[in-house]
DNA sequence: CCGACCATCCTTGTATTGCAAGGCTCCTTG
DNA sequence: CAAGGAGCCTTGCAATACAAGGATGGTCGG
Protein backbone atom coordinates (compact mmCIF):
# COMPACT_ATOMS: atom_id res chain seq x y z
CA UNK A 1 0.00 0.00 0.00
CA UNK A 2 1.81 3.27 -1.08
CA UNK A 3 1.70 6.65 0.59
CA UNK A 4 -0.33 7.48 -2.20
CA UNK A 5 -2.95 5.35 -1.45
CA UNK A 6 -3.06 6.51 1.96
CA UNK A 7 -4.47 10.05 0.75
CA UNK A 8 -6.87 9.02 -2.09
CA UNK A 9 -8.83 7.72 1.23
CA UNK A 10 -8.54 11.71 2.66
CA UNK A 11 -9.75 12.89 -0.08
CA UNK A 12 -12.83 11.84 -0.14
CA UNK A 13 -15.56 14.13 0.75
CA UNK A 14 -12.78 16.68 0.37
CA UNK A 15 -12.16 17.26 -3.34
CA UNK A 16 -15.58 18.35 -4.10
CA UNK A 17 -15.76 21.40 -1.44
CA UNK A 18 -11.37 22.24 -2.64
CA UNK A 19 -13.26 22.52 -6.15
CA UNK A 20 -16.20 24.30 -4.81
CA UNK A 21 -13.53 26.85 -2.86
CA UNK A 22 -11.96 27.27 -5.99
CA UNK A 23 -14.63 28.75 -7.73
CA UNK A 24 -15.79 31.13 -4.94
CA UNK A 25 -13.93 34.32 -6.85
CA UNK A 26 -13.71 33.38 -10.60
CA UNK A 27 -15.77 31.16 -13.01
CA UNK A 28 -13.34 28.50 -14.08
CA UNK A 29 -13.54 25.09 -16.93
CA UNK A 30 -12.67 21.85 -16.33
CA UNK A 31 -9.24 21.92 -17.57
CA UNK A 32 -8.30 24.59 -15.42
CA UNK A 33 -9.66 23.13 -12.08
CA UNK A 34 -7.77 19.95 -12.77
CA UNK A 35 -4.17 21.78 -12.85
CA UNK A 36 -5.25 23.43 -10.02
CA UNK A 37 -5.61 20.73 -7.90
CA UNK A 38 -2.68 19.06 -9.10
CA UNK A 39 -0.68 22.28 -8.12
CA UNK A 40 -2.00 21.78 -4.62
CA UNK A 41 0.27 19.31 -2.95
CA UNK A 42 -1.97 16.45 -1.59
CA UNK A 43 -4.69 17.09 -3.82
CA UNK A 44 -3.75 15.12 -7.08
CA UNK A 45 -6.71 14.34 -9.27
CA UNK A 46 -7.45 13.48 -12.46
CA UNK A 47 -9.95 13.82 -15.32
CA UNK A 48 -11.92 10.50 -14.07
CA UNK A 49 -12.44 12.65 -11.10
CA UNK A 50 -13.44 16.09 -11.97
CA UNK A 51 -15.73 15.76 -14.77
CA UNK A 52 -18.13 13.55 -13.11
CA UNK A 53 -18.04 15.93 -9.62
CA UNK A 54 -18.79 18.84 -11.63
CA UNK A 55 -21.60 16.66 -12.97
CA UNK A 56 -23.10 15.97 -9.78
CA UNK A 57 -22.58 19.51 -8.42
CA UNK A 58 -24.42 20.90 -11.34
CA UNK A 59 -27.17 17.94 -10.67
CA UNK A 60 -27.02 19.20 -7.18
CA UNK A 61 -28.09 23.24 -7.84
CA UNK A 62 -24.31 24.32 -6.69
CA UNK A 63 -22.81 25.37 -9.53
CA UNK A 64 -24.03 27.53 -13.01
CA UNK A 65 -22.59 26.76 -16.12
CA UNK A 66 -21.85 28.91 -19.23
CA UNK A 67 -20.31 27.99 -22.53
CA UNK A 68 -17.44 30.55 -23.61
CA UNK A 69 -15.86 30.70 -26.80
CA UNK A 70 -11.99 30.73 -27.12
CA UNK A 71 -9.77 32.39 -29.57
CA UNK A 72 -8.61 28.77 -30.52
CA UNK A 73 -10.03 25.40 -30.32
CA UNK A 74 -13.12 24.16 -27.96
CA UNK A 75 -15.48 26.20 -26.27
CA UNK A 76 -15.38 25.96 -22.81
CA UNK A 77 -17.81 25.03 -20.30
CA UNK A 78 -17.28 27.25 -17.28
CA UNK A 79 -18.98 26.99 -13.89
CA UNK A 80 -19.55 29.55 -11.25
CA UNK A 81 -21.43 29.12 -7.64
CA UNK A 82 -24.87 29.12 -7.12
CA UNK A 83 -25.89 30.58 -3.97
CA UNK A 84 -26.35 26.90 -2.39
CA UNK A 85 -22.45 25.95 -3.42
CA UNK A 86 -21.47 29.15 -1.54
CA UNK A 87 -23.73 27.83 1.65
CA UNK A 88 -22.15 24.67 0.73
CA UNK A 89 -18.60 26.13 0.88
CA UNK A 90 -19.62 27.82 4.30
CA UNK A 91 -21.59 24.58 5.82
CA UNK A 92 -18.37 22.40 4.94
CA UNK A 93 -15.69 24.75 6.32
CA UNK A 94 -17.38 24.82 9.64
CA UNK A 95 -17.78 20.89 9.24
CA UNK A 96 -13.61 20.53 8.19
CA UNK A 97 -12.64 22.75 11.54
CA UNK A 98 -14.85 20.58 13.68
CA UNK A 99 -13.59 17.03 12.51
CA UNK A 100 -9.92 18.42 12.41
CA UNK A 101 -9.92 19.21 15.93
CA UNK A 102 -11.59 15.80 16.78
CA UNK A 103 -8.93 13.92 14.78
CA UNK A 104 -6.18 16.83 16.14
CA UNK A 105 -7.16 15.41 19.60
CA UNK A 106 -6.99 11.86 19.23
CA UNK A 107 -3.58 12.08 17.76
CA UNK A 108 -2.69 13.78 20.70
CA UNK A 109 -4.09 12.19 23.43
CA UNK A 110 -3.18 8.48 21.48
CA UNK A 111 -6.33 7.09 22.74
CA UNK A 112 -7.35 7.95 26.45
CA UNK A 113 -7.06 9.36 29.64
CA UNK A 114 -4.94 6.09 30.48
CA UNK A 115 -2.34 6.63 27.57
CA UNK B 1 -28.33 15.64 2.32
CA UNK B 2 -28.13 15.90 6.50
CA UNK B 3 -25.24 17.32 7.90
CA UNK B 4 -24.56 14.58 9.39
CA UNK B 5 -23.52 13.13 6.00
CA UNK B 6 -21.25 15.83 5.43
CA UNK B 7 -18.66 14.42 7.95
CA UNK B 8 -19.65 10.48 6.84
CA UNK B 9 -17.29 11.66 3.63
CA UNK B 10 -14.59 13.26 6.26
CA UNK B 11 -14.26 9.96 8.13
CA UNK B 12 -13.27 7.50 5.12
CA UNK B 13 -9.68 6.62 5.65
CA UNK B 14 -9.21 8.40 9.17
CA UNK B 15 -11.56 6.39 10.93
CA UNK B 16 -8.60 3.30 10.69
CA UNK B 17 -5.75 4.98 11.86
CA UNK B 18 -7.96 6.46 15.06
CA UNK B 19 -8.79 3.09 15.72
CA UNK B 20 -5.01 2.70 15.52
CA UNK B 21 -4.29 5.52 17.60
CA UNK B 22 -6.64 4.50 20.49
CA UNK B 23 -4.63 0.79 20.47
CA UNK B 24 -1.17 2.91 20.94
CA UNK B 25 -0.74 2.34 24.97
CA UNK B 26 -3.15 0.03 26.03
CA UNK B 27 -4.95 -3.31 24.45
CA UNK B 28 -8.88 -2.52 23.71
CA UNK B 29 -11.84 -4.47 22.81
CA UNK B 30 -14.35 -4.29 20.13
CA UNK B 31 -17.48 -2.56 22.04
CA UNK B 32 -14.71 -0.58 24.25
CA UNK B 33 -12.98 1.04 20.58
CA UNK B 34 -16.80 1.95 19.89
CA UNK B 35 -17.88 3.51 23.00
CA UNK B 36 -14.28 5.70 22.53
CA UNK B 37 -15.17 6.71 19.25
CA UNK B 38 -18.49 7.75 19.97
CA UNK B 39 -17.16 9.71 22.89
CA UNK B 40 -15.27 12.07 20.54
CA UNK B 41 -16.81 14.41 18.78
CA UNK B 42 -17.19 13.92 14.99
CA UNK B 43 -16.18 10.07 14.83
CA UNK B 44 -19.56 8.36 15.52
CA UNK B 45 -19.85 4.87 14.42
CA UNK B 46 -21.25 1.78 14.42
CA UNK B 47 -20.74 -2.01 15.18
CA UNK B 48 -21.00 -2.23 11.53
CA UNK B 49 -18.19 0.17 10.96
CA UNK B 50 -15.45 -1.52 13.49
CA UNK B 51 -15.79 -4.85 13.26
CA UNK B 52 -15.16 -5.28 9.52
CA UNK B 53 -12.37 -2.78 9.67
CA UNK B 54 -11.00 -5.02 12.94
CA UNK B 55 -11.10 -7.77 10.99
CA UNK B 56 -9.63 -5.83 8.27
CA UNK B 57 -6.58 -4.59 10.00
CA UNK B 58 -5.96 -7.87 11.33
CA UNK B 59 -5.79 -9.41 7.85
CA UNK B 60 -3.34 -6.48 7.05
CA UNK B 61 -1.40 -7.56 9.72
CA UNK B 62 -1.64 -4.23 11.78
CA UNK B 63 -3.15 -5.73 15.04
CA UNK B 64 -2.43 -8.80 16.85
CA UNK B 65 -5.21 -10.29 19.03
CA UNK B 66 -6.00 -12.34 22.18
CA UNK B 67 -8.87 -13.84 23.82
CA UNK B 68 -9.37 -12.41 27.29
CA UNK B 69 -11.70 -13.99 29.97
CA UNK B 70 -13.74 -12.09 31.85
CA UNK B 71 -15.47 -11.72 35.51
CA UNK B 72 -19.02 -11.95 33.92
CA UNK B 73 -20.37 -13.23 30.65
CA UNK B 74 -18.77 -13.49 27.28
CA UNK B 75 -14.88 -13.21 26.60
CA UNK B 76 -13.34 -10.49 24.59
CA UNK B 77 -11.57 -10.59 22.21
CA UNK B 78 -8.50 -7.63 22.77
CA UNK B 79 -6.66 -6.05 20.08
CA UNK B 80 -2.97 -4.54 20.17
CA UNK B 81 -0.81 -3.13 17.69
CA UNK B 82 1.98 -4.60 15.94
CA UNK B 83 5.16 -2.87 14.90
CA UNK B 84 3.56 -2.49 11.27
CA UNK B 85 0.42 -0.98 13.00
CA UNK B 86 2.55 1.63 14.85
CA UNK B 87 4.06 2.25 11.84
CA UNK B 88 1.02 2.70 9.96
CA UNK B 89 0.34 5.52 12.74
CA UNK B 90 3.20 6.91 12.26
CA UNK B 91 3.10 7.53 8.34
CA UNK B 92 -0.83 8.75 8.97
CA UNK B 93 0.39 10.82 11.43
CA UNK B 94 2.66 12.74 8.50
CA UNK B 95 0.50 12.50 5.78
CA UNK B 96 -2.45 14.11 8.05
CA UNK B 97 -0.20 17.06 8.87
CA UNK B 98 0.72 17.56 5.57
CA UNK B 99 -2.94 16.88 3.92
CA UNK B 100 -4.44 19.19 6.86
CA UNK B 101 -2.07 22.07 5.41
CA UNK B 102 -3.18 21.56 1.51
CA UNK B 103 -7.13 21.89 2.61
CA UNK B 104 -6.49 24.89 4.82
CA UNK B 105 -4.49 26.30 2.44
CA UNK B 106 -7.41 25.85 -0.09
CA UNK B 107 -9.54 27.30 1.85
CA UNK B 108 -7.75 30.35 3.14
CA UNK B 109 -7.10 31.42 -0.44
CA UNK B 110 -9.80 30.37 -1.77
CA UNK B 111 -9.23 29.14 -4.86
CA UNK B 112 -6.19 31.20 -6.43
CA UNK B 113 -4.28 34.02 -7.10
CA UNK B 114 -6.70 35.95 -8.61
CA UNK B 115 -9.23 35.47 -6.06
C1' DC C 1 -8.44 18.76 -49.51
C1' DC C 2 -6.50 15.12 -46.16
C1' DG C 3 -4.46 13.14 -42.21
C1' DA C 4 -2.16 13.76 -37.73
C1' DC C 5 -2.49 15.99 -33.53
C1' DC C 6 -4.37 18.17 -29.47
C1' DA C 7 -7.55 20.28 -26.16
C1' DT C 8 -11.92 19.80 -24.28
C1' DC C 9 -15.56 17.31 -22.61
C1' DC C 10 -17.71 13.11 -20.87
C1' DT C 11 -18.77 7.85 -19.73
C1' DT C 12 -17.93 3.23 -17.88
C1' DG C 13 -16.23 0.04 -14.66
C1' DT C 14 -13.57 -0.98 -10.34
C1' DA C 15 -11.91 -0.65 -5.50
C1' DT C 16 -12.38 1.19 -1.03
C1' DT C 17 -14.91 2.52 2.76
C1' DG C 18 -18.59 3.71 6.23
C1' DC C 19 -22.93 2.13 7.81
C1' DA C 20 -27.69 -0.02 8.86
C1' DA C 21 -29.77 -4.31 9.73
C1' DG C 22 -29.70 -8.71 11.21
C1' DG C 23 -27.80 -13.08 13.18
C1' DC C 24 -24.99 -16.13 16.33
C1' DT C 25 -23.13 -17.62 20.90
C1' DC C 26 -22.60 -17.55 25.69
C1' DC C 27 -23.83 -16.16 30.20
C1' DT C 28 -27.07 -14.64 33.81
C1' DT C 29 -31.58 -14.31 35.84
C1' DG C 30 -36.04 -15.92 36.91
C1' DC D 1 -36.96 -24.00 30.33
C1' DA D 2 -37.66 -18.88 28.77
C1' DA D 3 -36.09 -14.03 28.52
C1' DG D 4 -32.62 -10.74 28.15
C1' DG D 5 -28.17 -8.77 27.47
C1' DA D 6 -23.23 -8.48 26.12
C1' DG D 7 -19.99 -9.58 22.88
C1' DC D 8 -18.75 -10.83 18.16
C1' DC D 9 -19.48 -11.01 13.21
C1' DT D 10 -21.78 -10.99 8.25
C1' DT D 11 -24.49 -9.16 4.44
C1' DG D 12 -26.04 -5.71 1.44
C1' DC D 13 -26.08 -0.84 0.17
C1' DA D 14 -24.46 4.00 -0.94
C1' DA D 15 -20.95 7.36 -1.86
C1' DT D 16 -16.62 8.52 -3.77
C1' DA D 17 -11.97 8.63 -6.19
C1' DC D 18 -9.81 7.00 -10.11
C1' DA D 19 -8.04 4.55 -14.44
C1' DA D 20 -9.22 3.81 -19.04
C1' DG D 21 -11.46 4.78 -23.03
C1' DG D 22 -14.12 7.56 -26.25
C1' DA D 23 -16.51 11.51 -28.81
C1' DT D 24 -16.14 16.16 -30.74
C1' DG D 25 -14.18 19.97 -32.98
C1' DG D 26 -10.46 22.93 -34.00
C1' DT D 27 -5.35 23.66 -35.71
C1' DC D 28 -1.38 22.54 -38.52
C1' DG D 29 1.73 20.33 -42.01
C1' DG D 30 1.70 18.56 -46.53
Amino acid sequence: MPIEGLATQLRKGVIEYCVLAMLRNTPRYGGELIQLMRSQDGLLTSEGTIYPLLSRMRADGLVDTEWRETPRGSPRRYYRLTKAGQQAVSDFQREWVRFRATVDHVFVHEGGPQG
